[in-house]
RNA sequence: GUGAUUGUAGCUCAGUUGGUUAGAGCGCCAGGUUGUGGCCCUGGAGGCCGGGGGUUCGAGUCCCCUCAUUCACCCCA
């Protein structure tokens, strides 16, 4: 073992595994453009204030999950993002962009931090894509959020992911149901746990969400927030459901999803993944109309997004065998040099390939022949080009198929003429 | 933060009740074929057995500490 070690949480992307990260990404920008999703990149890290009023001190994330630091003694406190809503969210407002046009949707791919034991899925570093929808606050605004991340879960392939929604009301409906909630819970406030009787006094709406077995039981009589729903919740939440029939998408109402962060109302959801053990939501999102407010802008601004793991995404993938089909970065031609004065000319020839626009591969070490050979089998070429002393005098070259093993005798125009050709054969474009 | 788990070669793992120079498969390198890969055969390199301390004539094996891994809880992507 050697002496270091990556962070613990953390961990190297090689080049193999980065081409797989590559195809998830190149679909998420396709498809996010289709929509009409423009790409924002923000900082990798905000002052500690903004998450600490965006995503709430009650949460998790914030109590215990930030790597946080200072950077001088006397400066303000500063946080590695664990999340990306609040951010894109301070970027919007302090470059004012409600001022240019009522709506923007942005979309973003990046790295997270939260300090977290790992387990199987969760990382101290982790990524996520996700969009968000800023400005409107329309039923088909959340659906068009939802629409997206499902289509981004089909063009990869992916089945037998599971959507959950539910509807969190507005703040009036919240506030006559958590009056109603913590009534109820009132006279069994001795049996409850510690950190339910926490969230009871804080954030009672958390109390459904706890996965303690013996709080589930006591949870499943309790009152639900779906009956203490204004008319036009219910009847934004019932819009929202049309939507995702009317595009085939699948969902169940889970009245007890509440989700961990403070910012959401009205309709959240969370996609999970029967193939990722313990944690096995690959992505979630919702409204949150009050989050502006919350970081200082004068009025709400209505607003919707959706995040996914890209690991867990990845490893949802990889267990249903679509990372295979993820086309290889192989080179299409060995260069094999027999000898080593002709080392030079090598290098002259798989320059002209790559002018060319052929992707070469030449033996820089001075290796053998065999060795050679070999090093082209394992990496996958598609063709062997032979330099040896007839090749060099005569100025024909033999080109070996490595999948048939058979040879051919050209110049170097012709082999480039054919292996153009070959190539729009493979990749049929 | 809590609980459990596992640390022996680059990787996956053997290693018997503590007993000489710690093994296998795969991978890597070389040769068998001085102009041709995969398959096969032969050989080679590569380990302070995670680190520290202890028990013992003797520790990869037993005990303690520590570091790291993995899984789970909490919660989330």
């Amino acid at each position: 073992m050697s002496q270091y070690q990556s962070v613990k949480g953390t961990r190297d992307i090689f080049p193999e595994e980065a081409a797989q990260w590559n195809y998830v990404e190149t679909i998420v920008h396709k498809l996010a453009a289709l929509y009409g999703f423009r790409e924002i990149r923000i900082p990798i890290f905000e002052y500690t204030e903004l998450f600490q009023r965006g995503i709430g001190s009650t949460t998790d994330i914030v109590g215990k999950e930030m790597f946080s630091f200072q950077p001088d003694p006397k400066g303000r406190s500063i946080t590695l993002r664990p999340e990306m809503t609040a951010g894109v969210m301070r970027a919007a407002l302090q470059k004012n962009l409600f001022s240019l046009a009522p709506v923007h949707k942005l979309f973003y791919i990046g790295e997270l931090f939260r300090k977290e034991r790992p387990q199987a899925g969760r990382q101290r570093q982790f990524s996520q894509f996700g969009a968000e929808l800023l400005g409107v606050s329309s039923p088909a605004a959340v659906a068009e959020v939802i629409t997206l991340m499902m289509q981004v879960f089909k063009s990869l392939g992916l089945n037998g992911l599971k959507l959950r929604i539910n509807t969190l009301g507005d703040s009036e409906d919240r506030l006559r149901f958590r009056e109603a909630l913590q009534a109820w819970f009132a006279p069994f406030h001795d049996i409850l746990d510690e950190a339910s009787k926490e969230r009871l006094e804080k954030n009672p709406l958390r109390i459904l969400d706890s996965k303690n077995p013996a709080m589930q039981e006591l949870v499943s009589g309790a009152p639900r927030l779906y009956d203490y729903l204004k008319e036009s919740s219910l009847q934004d939440f019932k819009k929202v459901l049309f939507y995702l029939e009317e595009r085939g998408i699948a969902y169940e109402i889970d009245h007890r999803l509440v989700r961990g962060l403070d910012y959401y109302c009205h309709t959240a959801f969370e996609v999970t993944s029967s193939e990722l053990g313990a944690q096995d939501a690959i992505g979630g999102g919702g409204r949150y109309d009050a989050l502006a407010r919350e970081l200082g802008n004068s009025a709400d601004v209505p607003a919707s997004g959706f995040a996914v793991g890209i690991e867990r995404l990845l490893i949802t993938m990889e267990k249903q065998g679509l990372l295979a089909a993820i086309p290889s970065d192989a080179p299409v031609v060995y260069l094999v040099v027999q000898q080593q004065d002709l080392a030079d000319h090598g290098m002259q020839i798989a320059w002209q390939l790559r002018e060319a626009g052929i992707k070469t591969e030449i033996d820089l070490a001075g290796r053998s022949m065999k060795a050679q050979m070999r090093e082209a089998n394992r990496i996958n070429a598609a063709y062997a080009l032979f330099l040896g002393a007839t090749e060099y005098e005569t100025g024909h070259y033999s080109l070996k198929n490595l999948v048939t093993s058979e040879q051919t005798t050209l110049t170097l125009e012709a082999i480039v003429q054919f292996l153009r050709e070959q190539r729009l054969q493979q990749c049929g474009n």
